[in-house]
DNA sequence: CCCTGATTCGC
DNA sequence: GCGAATCAGG
């Protein structure tokens, strides 16, 4: 009995799942985690243009495709070698490590996300820079001039206040933040305020 | 750093 | 047609 190959291969089953997910706003990589592990959100996303389903949700866009994108020369790396001998019913894949890439079970705040009914008052107009979440030792603080290429540069407290200092932990070479504000930094925490 | 989609191009 | 690599934006 045949078996096997069914990671490749659009099937229309796959197809309607595809368009059914996409239409209704999931990303492209949770459409492919949902479609399998055979699939990547780049399949995902290739597909998708192929069936000309991009542009989802746009209702009222006439904001012209960005730009064409001038890529200088991509420069693919050539075939590493072809010394696979491929073809001879060797269906020699499919090992058995599937590695689950890319895992992440977590929520996130997706675009048909629901705001949870939280009656929490916001009193905190003004949020501090995330000061209270990592102390600094006071012989630790830095103020402008203290600072170096390896001090953390993440400001602390206001600036117009006395209360204000840098958190000069040693910063990382990717930034120049110390990792626990290079986290907060950047990364969704909060994602885009609609 | 993380993520998102967009695009190109070798297969 | 397919999707990895790459790009570009947030």
């Amino acid at each position: 009995m045949d078996s096997g190959a069914q990671a490749a291969g659009w099937t229309d089953e796959r197809v309607e799942t595809l368009k059914k997910l996409w239409m209704e706003g999931l990303s492209a990589s949770q459409i492919a985690g949902e479609l399998g592990q055979g699939v990547t959100r780049n399949a995902v996303i290739g597909k998708v243009h192929r069936l000309k389903l991009s542009a989802r949700a746009k209702p009222t866009n006439t904001a012209p495709r960005a730009r064409p994108a001038p890529r200088p020369a991509p420069r693919r790396v050539a075939s590493p070698s072809a010394s696979l001998s491929s073809g001879s019913g060797g269906a020699s894949m499919m090992g058995g490590a599937v590695k689950a890439r890319m895992s992440m079970p977590r929520p996130q705040t997706m675009g048909a996300t629901a705001l949870a009914a939280s009656p929490e008052i916001e009193t905190n107009l003004y949020v501090a820079p995330a000061a209270a979440e990592l102390f600094i030792p006071e012989d630790k603080r830095l103020n402008l001039l203290q600072l170096t290429e390896s001090t953390c540069k993440w400001p602390i407290g206001d600036p117009l206040t006395k209360d204000f200092y840098f958190c000069g932990q040693h910063s990382l070479e990717s930034g120049p933040y110390c990792e626990f504000h290079s986290r907060r930094a950047y990364h969704q925490v909060d994602k885009k305020r609609r």
